[in-house]
DNA sequence: TTTT
DNA sequence: TTTT
């Protein structure tokens, strides 16, 4: 009797930080920026830009696509769910932190270039016969793709779809 | 190129906060929970119940909606956005608090008794034919109702849609 | 540029159609019911309940979760896209049909019981130490599961988080 | 105990249809395309692109948005309910159509220039100070903005927070 | 019928 | 700390 769902669309703000653990599980981490545009009110009032910053957590199977293709200024699409965890400081002060555990990672492309979307989607799907970026973390690089309420990036996104409808 | 969306289904932890200012704007606001089942893993291991809890935070229109209708216990379908503010404790240190700024909410009825809901849908359906709650506050109470995409609760809930199709 | 995703909480109208072809692959579809509760207008127009029927289609992994667990009546949250494709009927005249691919499917409980969570979730936990249901259709059994932002039904719900928070 | 949502961000194929009712209602439709890049599998399988078309219908105060600033060739935020309508055709025979009814719309830069966004978010914002777009129906313009949990185009957009926080 |  |  609960429902507790985010959706981003925005860019990172620093290259990933991932995390290895003895038991084999990982972790990936980076900030990802949403912001609303400023305006001004009919009274002359300006409103800034706003920008808000979000922490992705990324596990499972996430972390290697984030790990291999997320990148300082890379614009996604991030669905997951809220959650807030605590930790005490150096003082001993607990202190909330929120993270946005993601559920889905993709690439949204920011419009421009018509990007190749095949090499960015499948960890399994490496062995196609799209072409692999050269320099993928030359500034504006998105593996990117249009996104349709978009596939899960391992299970189900470059699978063919061999039905007759 | 910026998205930034929560959708909340839960309930609400203690009955809300409600601060007027000088300015003649108000604000509401009440913690919202949302839960994670637990479960059990084919290993043994047992992954527990897990609640999260959002701190809710109402404006303009929605002030109103909140003060008379939500409470303690409230069911609620609660959209908006995510944002996070800083200040200074009392030690001088800055802090983080993440909120949702709410754009609707709307009760939504956990099931059971085909609630009634259209007095509390809309500020300005106060002379409807429907009864009004009695005791608001008594446990369970839930003006809700189902959501279809919830329409919002004040600009478009009840008018009459007095069109051919 | 692109987003089109669809987000559904309803109950199921009939058993699943589930079928397989040459190639291997399936499909399984099923009709899902939402509902908006009806209403009573301030002038005393009654507005009435209205049910919406949408065309589901699971495909993939999804197939073989839908076709173990879903029954005519159960509760879901379904995830997916939007797709109207045309076909000719009898007459050779073209007809459309609206579908929601799923990308996701979970049960949602509907309140009552606490139900069990684990045997629903994952199709390659089979061996858990849950009980199974004994009568999976008998009215309104629900393996279901509060939704956190429903996490992956195969690739992600029920494995262990083995990490350090 | 039901949720119908979709949210679409995607462009808008012809200049929107508006029609006055007798009653004093009206209502706004238009068709709005999402699309799916296309890729290539690794078996040399090409899947191409594929663009879905979504009626939209807008109401209420919708609809003097849509007619004023919606046109062929914009970029929007669409967010609304699922529903299929059956008429009879020409010939007799029951159809299907499935529309996408709007609760909120606002335009989706699609990335190029820094759209000042002000004066397409509020219909009761026209003496503000900012400059009104001069050719409005001149191919690329978007009054556009920057979408974060998109506030309601009409009952919350521009209005000032003039809030301690 | 739109966009990339 | 990102983008527009």
């Amino acid at each position: 009797m609960s429902l507790n769902k985010v959706i981003l669309i925005g860019n990172v703000g620093k290259d990933p930080d991932v995390r290895y653990f003895d038991s084999g599980s990982a972790i990936a981490s980076f900030p990802l920026a949403t912001s609303e545009r400023g305006y001004t009110l009919a009274n002359g009032t300006v409103i800034p830009e706003r920008t808000e910053w979000h922490n992705i957590v990324a596990r499972r199977d996430l972390v290697s696509f984030v790990e291999k293709w997320v990148k300082k200024g890379s614009g996604l699409y991030v669905e997951g769910k809220i959650r807030t965890r605590t930790y005490d400081d150096q003082n001993g002060i607990k202190r909330y932190v929120t993270e946005i555990h993601a559920d889905r990672i993709e690439f949204y492309s920011t419009g421009s270039r018509p990007a190749d979307s095949s090499m960015a989607q499948t960890a399994t799907n490496t062995s196609n016969t799209m072409s692999q970026p050269v320099q993928p973390n030359t500034g504006y690089q998105q593996p990117g793709t249009a996104i349709q309420s978009p596939s899960p990036s391992f299970s189900e996104s470059n699978e063919a779809d061999d039905l007759p409808f």
